[in-house]
DNA sequence: CGCGCCGACCCTAGGGTCGGCGCGGTGCTCTAGT
C-alpha cells in the first residue's frame, strides 16, 4: 500500500490519522492525546508529550512519521529501547520499516541500515544521543530527508545530560544540522522544570505541549517512615512477603538490591537482584523471567525499568528515597498499567537522602576548564572535538561534559566547524561563570530532592502533593493514600481555603533576588515556588506577606 | 551525606568503643586481546 495513496485521497488530517492508524498499524481508534500531537506535528509544529507509556506514545511518532515525508529519526536512550521499537513495528500489519545504528551491531549491518535509509526501504531510524555526537553520521543524516526527529525517554535530556550522557545536551545541536525537522520530545513523566529544559536543550519553537493521565487513581499510595534502618529493612520484608502478585523493590544500591533480594529468597520468594554491575547476560535473564512470570519480585537499582511494558505489576515498593519526585513517579508508574488496583510503598528514612545528596554533588575540574579554553583561544579557528582533547590530553568522552559547561558559561559555542569562543572573556570569568553554572545546577538537584523529602513527610493528601508538582490539581483529598486514610489530610483540607488566594498554584510570581518563579504549592502556611535559577523553594506565607517578598506577576 | 569495614586502643585477655577511610547510580562507544 503506498503511502501517498493516503494523501491525496484526505486533505482532512483527522481521517487520515484514523486509516492509517487502522490499515498500516491495526488499531482500532486513536486517543486525543495521540491525534493532537500528531496533527500538530504533520503541520510542522514542534510537540512535547507527556504520557504514560501505556498510553501509547510510541503510536504518535509511527503514525506522524508514517503519513510525513522523509525518514524520521528516534533518539532512544537504550539500545534495548531500540529492539523493542523496531520489533513492535515489524509486527504491525502494514507499518513502514525500520533499522538501527549502535555499537551491538557489525559493520555490514550498520552500512545496510544506511544504503534502506538512503533508498527509501526504511523509514524510521533508531539511534542513541552518542551517534548523533559524531560527524560522520551527521554529515551521513545531513545527505537524506529527515522530516521528522523524535526524542523518546525525553526525561534523559535532563537527567542525563549534564554528567552521565553528556551527548544528550548536544541534541539541540544535531537538529540544527539536520535543517530543523519538526520534533517531538516524548516522556512519561516531567515536572515544569523538566520540560522547559527539554524544549530549551532541543530549542523547540512554542511547542504543542500534551499533557495526558498524570494521575493514576487505581494506584494506592503509602509512606512508612522508619528511623532505625535494621527495623525497616524487617518490614520491608515482612511487607514484600505478604503482598500479592508481582512486583519492584527499588534500592539505593547494587548492594542492598542483592541482599534484599537474597533475603526475600529465604523467605520463599521468588525475587532476583537487578543492576548494572550484573553480567549483560545475566540482565537479560532477569528481566524475561519477570516478563513472563517465572520470578515475581525484581529488587533493582534505577537500572531497572526503562522500556518494561508488564501490565499486572501489583506492587512497586521503595527501599529507600530516590533522588526526586519525577524519578519516584516514573517508578511508582510501572505499577498497574492494566488498570486494576496497585501499591506503591515508600520506606522512608530522611538519612536515606544523604546517598541522594552526595550523588547530586559535582565538582568542577577547574585545570582541564582552564586548559580547554584556552585550547580554543589558541586555536584561533572553531577547533573539532577530537582535536581539543587530544589537546587538553582528556578522553574524548571526557571533552562533552566540558565543551558543554564552558557552552553553558557562554564562553563558546559549538558550530558545524567545530567549537569557538564567543565574546572575550578572561580565562579567569570563565571558569567562575563555569562554576558558577554547575553549582546552580546542583542547587536546582537539592531542591528537588527537597520536595522528594516533603512528598515522604507531608500530611496532607500524598496524590494532592505528587499531581500539584506535575501541574496538576486535584480538588479534594484522593481517599486512596496513607495521609487521607489517617484523617491528616482532611484536617489540612479545612485549613487550605484561606490560605489560597494570594498565591494559588501555577500563577508567575517574582522575587527580588530570584527572578521569576511559578508556584508549585499551596499548603496553609507556605507556598512552594519553582525559580529556574535557584529550583524549588519553599517560603512561610506570613514571612512572604510581612515582608512582601512576592509579587503576582500572572 | 551516611554506611560499613578496619585497625588501634581500651583495660585487663576477649569484648567493647572510637576514629579514619573508602564507597556509593544510571549506558553509550571504541579498542585490545582471547
Amino acid at each position: 500500500m503506498r503511502l501517498s495513496a493516503h494523501r491525496a485521497e484526505d486533505a482532512l488530517g483527522a481521517d487520515r490519522i484514523d486509516r492509517a492508524a487502522s490499515e498500516l498499524f491495526g488499531w482500532e481508534s486513536v486517543r486525543d492525546g495521540q491525534r493532537r500531537s500528531v496533527e500538530a506535528l504533520l503541520e510542522g509544529r514542534d510537540v512535547v508529550a507527556v504520557m504514560p507509556t501505556g498510553a501509547g506514545k510510541s503510536a504518535v511518532y509511527q503514525l506522524a512519521g508514517a503519513l510525513r515525508d522523509g525518514l524520521t529519526l528516534v533518539v532512544s536512550p537504550l539500545i534495548a529501547l531500540q529492539t523493542d521499537q523496531l520489533e513492535q513495528l515489524s509486527a504491525a500489519p502494514a507499518a513502514p520499516r525500520g533499522a538501527a545504528v549502535n555499537s551491538s551491531l557489525g559493520a555490514r549491518a550498520i552500512e545496510d541500515a544506511w544504503a534502506q535509509a538512503e533508498s527509501g526501504g526504511i523509514r524510521f531510524l533508531f539511534l542513541a544521543p552518542e551517534q548523533l555526537a559524531k560527524d560522520e553520521v551527521l554529515d551521513r543524516l545531513a545527505g537524506l530527508d529527515v522530516g521528522l526527529l523524535v526524542v523518546d525517554e525525553a526525561h534523559c535530556v535532563a537527567s542525563w545530560g549534564h554528567d552521565f550522557r553528556p551527548d544528550y545536551l548536544r541534541l539541540g545541536d544535531a537538529r540544527e544540522r539536520l535543517g530543523g525537522p519538526p520534533t517531538v520530545a516524548l516522556t512519561a513523566t516531567a515536572a515544569e522544570p523538566v520540560r522547559e529544559e527539554i524544549v530549551r536543550r532541543l530549542s523547540l519553537e512554542d511547542p504543542l505541549l500534551v499533557v495526558q493521565g498524570v494521575d493514576r487513581p487505581h494506584i494506592d499510595l503509602e509512606v512508612r517512615r522508619h528511623a532505625d534502618e535494621p527495623e525497616k529493612r524487617q518490614h520491608l520484608l515482612d511487607l514484600v512477603a505478604v503482598l500479592d502478585g508481582c512486583g519492584l523493590v527499588y534500592a539505593a544500591t547494587r548492594r542492598d538490591a542483592e541482599e534484599y533480594a537474597s533475603a526475600l529468597a529465604e523467605r520463599g520468594i521468588r525475587s532476583l537482584a537487578y543492576h548494572a554491575g550484573l553480567p549483560a547476560k545475566d540482565r537479560r535473564t532477569v528481566q524475561e523471567a519477570f516478563h513472563v512470570g517465572d520470578v515475581d519480585v525484581v529488587v533493582a537499582t534505577s537500572a531497572f525499568g526503562m522500556g518494561i511494558d508488564k501490565p499486572d505489576v501489583r506492587f512497586v515498593v521503595h527501599a529507600s528515597v530516590p533522588e526526586s519526585l519525577d524519578a519516584y513517579y516514573q517508578e511508582v508508574g510501572r505499577a498497574g498499567r492494566d488498570g486494576e488496583a496497585a501499591r506503591a510503598v515508600l520506606f522512608y528514612r530522611s538519612e536515606d537522602l544523604g546517598i541522594r545528596k552526595y550523588f547530586t554533588s559535582r565538582t568542577v575540574d577547574q585545570a582541564r576548564l582552564r586548559a580547554a579554553y584556552k585550547a580554543v583561544v589558541a586555536a584561533g579557528a572553531p577547533i573539532r572535538a577530537a582535536a581539543l582533547a587530544l589537546a587538553v590530553r582528556v578522553s574524548s568522552r571526557a571533552i562533552t561534559g566540558i565543551v558543554n559547561l564552558l557552552v553553558e558559561a557562554g564562553a563558546v559555542r559549538v558550530t558545524r566547524a567545530g567549537i569557538e569562543a564567543v565574546g572575550a572573556l578572561t580565562t579567569r570569568q570563565v571558569v567562575a561563570r563555569s562554576v558558577e553554572a554547575s553549582d546552580r545546577r546542583e542547587r536546582i538537584e537539592v531542591s528537588r530532592l527537597e520536595v522528594m523529602r516533603r512528598y515522604a513527610e507531608t500530611r496532607d493528601c500524598r496524590r494532592r502533593v505528587l499531581l500539584s508538582y506535575f501541574g496538576d490539581e486535584l480538588d479534594e483529598p484522593c481517599g486512596r493514600c496513607d495521609t487521607c486514610r489517617a484523617g491528616t489530610a482532611s484536617v489540612h483540607e479545612e485549613e487550605l481555603d484561606a490560605a489560597t488566594a494570594p498565591f494559588p498554584s501555577g500563577s508567575t510570581v517574582r522575587h527580588a533576588a530570584w527572578g521569576e518563579g511559578s508556584v508549585v504549592e499551596v499548603d496553609p502556611d507556605r507556598l512552594t515556588v519553582f525559580f529556574p535559577s535557584e529550583g524549588y523553594k519553599v517560603l512561610a506565607l506570613d514571612v512572604v506577606q510581612e515582608g512582601d517578598l512576592l509579587r503576582r506577576v500572572a
